[in-house]
DNA sequence: CCCGTGCCCTGGCGGC
DNA sequence: TGCCGCCAGGGCACGG
């Protein structure tokens, strides 16, 4: 569920609370949700300090002195920062991760176990590394040519082409819908027949839902009370997500529901053609 | 290579 | 009302 706009509202919310910490003690709970290394190579990152949150596409980056962390939410994933006199619950029985530092206690909590947590050095930079290098640019500097090619060589639903995150990244299953509306353009529309005025204003509407949502501090569907920096408003701008059997705005006709690619996925038939 | 399917995991909820 | 079973979701492995 946290795609772009969420993720880009942790990483803000994380920066105003973490920059600069010395980490003072790591704790590791799900073996499985570190991927690349074993738990004790966390221990690396004992008296670093952290020296910036990044981000790519829908993947957080915690940089630290000699190493960075790259966490995704995946569907659950979220941070709570509390201060080293906070009241914590310690049988937190979904807490992942624990990183406490000189001034606050970081817990990366994922009740649903599907985030992933991978450790680099700092001599491996972002565009070397094999997570990163694979993910495509974001909206906001992608290649229109480039992405037109891509797009124009698949005969597969142009949904499913948008949440390639090789092709084009920080979409999902919520804004795809919603960048689907905006641009008039079906669900299943296969990829050969986009055509390069589509790639525009899928690039161009993108860009705006994005913007927007983070300004609103990303999209709540579920609402948990204390998860840090995603309990956005931006649910109040979606036209078609979780809208079925409601009149859509623009013509007032019934959205429909129909599972594209496994996923999901609401769009208005009036509006939208193949 | 290209594309579709199923799996990972667990809380929540639909349906009987 | 109670409880079982299935769904949600991003990304990846695998098979045709």
């Amino acid at each position: 569920m946290p795609e772009l706009p969420e993720v880009e509202t942790v990483r803000r919310s994380l920066e105003n609370k973490i920059i600069n910490d010395k980490v003072k003690n790591i704790k590791l709970q799900y073996l499985k949700n570190l991927r690349n290394s074993s738990k004790s190579d966390l221990e690396v990152l004992i008296n670093q300090e952290i020296i910036s949150i990044d981000r790519k596409a829908k993947h957080l980056i915690i940089k630290f002195t000699n190493n960075y962390l790259i966490i995704h939410l995946r569907m659950e994933g979220r941070f709570y920062v509390y201060k080293i006199n906070d009241q914590i619950d310690l049988n937190d029985k979904h807490m992942i991760l624990k990183i406490e530092t000189n001034n606050n206690i970081i817990i990366f909590n994922d009740f649903r176990r599907f985030a992933t947590i991978d450790l680099f050095s700092n001599d491996i930079t972002y565009e070397e590394n094999d997570i990163l290098s694979k993910i495509a640019n974001e909206p906001f500097d992608i290649d229109i040519d480039l992405l037109f090619k891509k797009i124009k060589k698949k005969n597969v639903n142009i949904k499913t082409i948008l949440l390639d995150q090789t092709i084009i990244s920080g979409l999902g299953n919520i804004y795809v819908d919603e960048v689907l509306f905006s641009t008039k353009i079906h669900p299943e529309k296969k990829g050969v027949n986009i055509t390069k005025k589509d790639v525009n204003e899928i690039v161009k509407n993108s860009i705006n839902i994005f913007n927007i949502a983070i300004k609103n501090k990303g999209t709540t569907i579920k609402s948990f009370t204390s998860q840090l920096g995603v309990k956005g408003t931006n649910q109040s701008n979606l036209k078609v997500h979780q809208r079925k059997g409601e009149k859509c705005y623009d013509c007032n006709s019934t959205i429909t529901k129909i599972v594209v690619g496994g996923r999901g996925t609401f769009f208005c038939e009036n509006c939208q053609s193949k």
